[in-house]
DNA sequence: TTGAAAGCGCTAACAT
DNA sequence: ATGTTAGCGCTTTCAA
């Protein structure tokens, strides 16, 4: 695989212009000083030959390759393509280019990706680390002073590690307020993460090293203690992270149990809850509220319109890339976390219980 | 912005093992011979040291980055973001990563995204480019024999790069022609392409130097005409891109003419057409028949669950990425162009006419 | 089999 | 102000 054929590099410029090849280089970039007539021979002739510099030799020799890597479960999920969409633009904003991993939440997969982009002299990391005990090439990472800034996520490996998240609990906390400000006792949660109620209830020092989901929980919990609520375990749906599961833990809850709200905690699990709540002869919301995850295209769609808690993807993936070029530049203290709000959008699909 | 403290190069690895630089590079790269015995050593003194191949400093060599670069509209699409989700396993598959850059269809900034992923003489180019007269920076990219396909769409100025795309004619045509079968006569459409509805006429040579949106409107003269069913210009129903033109194009038909099927011929018009005939006292699939297009989230969510044309996405981005490797490495004959299927995905939003 | 040396394209002292 | 030189980390002749 040869190299380009007409490639035409800094010397051949400064041939073209008559003059030696750091004198080409200094007026190129714009450094050292240059008398004006060889400022515009140098000019003319790279602009006669087509000259590009390449970005390549010149990282070999600063050690900076204005390049970002962020590694992600998967850039199709409407989430994290919005945080793409948001790191992407505050990296171009900054003079960075991004390079995209796609984990699918494979600890192997993610670090693959990690020890390749790793090759390519990335300046640092956004990773939305597959959430293990094993914090694998994250560490590796973070051990070998490379910049790294989590995102959305960090496991108790990664306490150290700053982070850029949404408020999982107070967004929880304010989506259950709102039902309970409307009059609502019995309101279910649907989460995969029911598992861990008892140890939940321990403490929340770390609860930022809890899952997203756990914290998720926890809001609905705080919520509930807040305005005495007793927590009634069958009202907490667990479901797998799919549509379907979640679909079949509602179905089961309502034959079992009365309810008159339901939140879920996902975007997926609301999809599933609100097929079921669709096809059951429910109406909403006089009968039934529903709350569901991340402000989807079809929730204004579907009458009535769902309220929802809206996450801020792409100012996640903005904040997020910002602090990592902050970290890159070493730029005065930068703040170790991060988190931003989400908010509750109240739409028809929650009124007052009859 | 100092080298990182600790990079442990060749050379380390070279004085650790006792060996010369070229041996140690011999080894590593698992080329040329050594004997056993250096072999054994190296490698060990590199896993001692933690040794990490500098792919910089073998780009800079071999003029091969194994780097694609991948410049579309915007990645927090449905549609793109699943486009690059193909490629990005496509391209890991075969060893290469993938640098992004957004548009947001914009002549300049695709301009800028292009030049800036040169300079880091990445090995080829994914365009879906902005679709204009003036094919800038894209023809340039090609001038220089840097190997770029086109995705989605091409222009009548880049008519000699190769497109990965699907057949959207074809698409066109199996939706209008399901809704002529069913018993359909009156078939509007919701076009962003109806301005060129007489131009269209003209002929179909090259229709693969069409926007999307015309080849789509395209299939629909094509269904028509293939049925003997003359084309009625108050059924073309022009609207902007943007949910809310759809919706209005849509409202202000239904008012002035009578019509039995609708036919939108992309996702953000579908959006917006449905969101009218949700608001409207029309009952699907009896009164109304109903075709929009891609296979979105909602339309199996809402009642009855919404006939589509399916886009096949992440095979359109794995195709392209394929094919562009293919033409990196030279492999044999590359074909220049190539046609996905969409599938047309009947659902209960379309019933013969009552 | 191994090592010495040149060089990819560029930057950065250091002289002049 | 300009040129010479060394060198980033690696591969690749070319001798030995």
């Amino acid at each position: 695989m040869a190299r380009r054929a007409h490639t035409v590099t800094i010397v051949d410029v400064a041939r073209e212009a008559g003059v030696s090849k750091s004198s080409a280089a200094r007026v190129l970039a714009g450094r050292g000083s240059a008398s004006p007539a060889t400022q515009q021979r140098v000019q003319d002739a790279a602009e006669r030959l087509g000259y590009r510099p390449n970005a390549l030799a010149k990282a070999m020799i600063s050690g900076t390759s204005n390049t970002l890597a962020i590694v992600i479960p998967d850039v199709a999920s409407p989430f994290f393509s919005a945080v793409v969409r948001g790191a992407s633009d505050a990296a171009h904003a900054a003079g960075f280019e991004v390079l995209l991993g796609n984990t699918d939440n494979d600890r192997d997969i993610q670090a693959r990706a990690i020890d390749v982009l790793r090759e390519k002299q990335v300046d640092g990391f956004i990773v939305a680390p597959v959430f293990e005990d094993d914090p694998g090439s994250v560490r590796a990472l973070v051990d070998d002073d490379i910049p790294v800034v989590l995102l959305d996520r960090r496991m108790p490996a990664l306490a150290d590690v700053p982070l850029v998240s949404v408020d999982h609990i107070a967004a929880s906390r304010a989506a259950v307020e709102h039902l309970i400000e409307l009059g609502h006792h019995d309101i279910a949660i649907v989460t995969e993460a029911a598992g861990s109620l008892d140890e939940l209830r321990g403490g929340t020092d770390d609860a930022h090293t809890l899952r997203p989901s756990h914290q998720r929980l926890l809001g609905y919990l705080d919520a509930l203690q807040a305005h005495g609520i007793p927590v009634d375990p069958a009202l907490v749906l667990s479901s797998a992270y799919d549509a379907d599961s979640a679909r079949a833990a509602v179905a089961e809850a309502l034959q079992s149990r009365r309810f008159t709200a339901l939140y879920c905690t996902d975007s997926v699990l609301t999809l599933g809850a609100y097929t079921h709540i669709v096809d059951s002869d429910l109406s909403l919301p006089g009968a039934f509220s529903f709350v569901g995850f991340d402000d989807q295209e079809w929730t204004t769609l579907v009458r009535p319109a769902v309220t929802v808690v809206d996450q801020p993807r792409y100012r996640l993936g903005a904040a997020t890339a910002n602090m990592l070029i902050a970290r890159i530049r070493r730029i005065g203290e930068v703040p170790s976390d991060m988190l931003l709000d989400a908010q509750l959008i109240t739409r028809a699909s929650t009124s007052r219980p009859v």
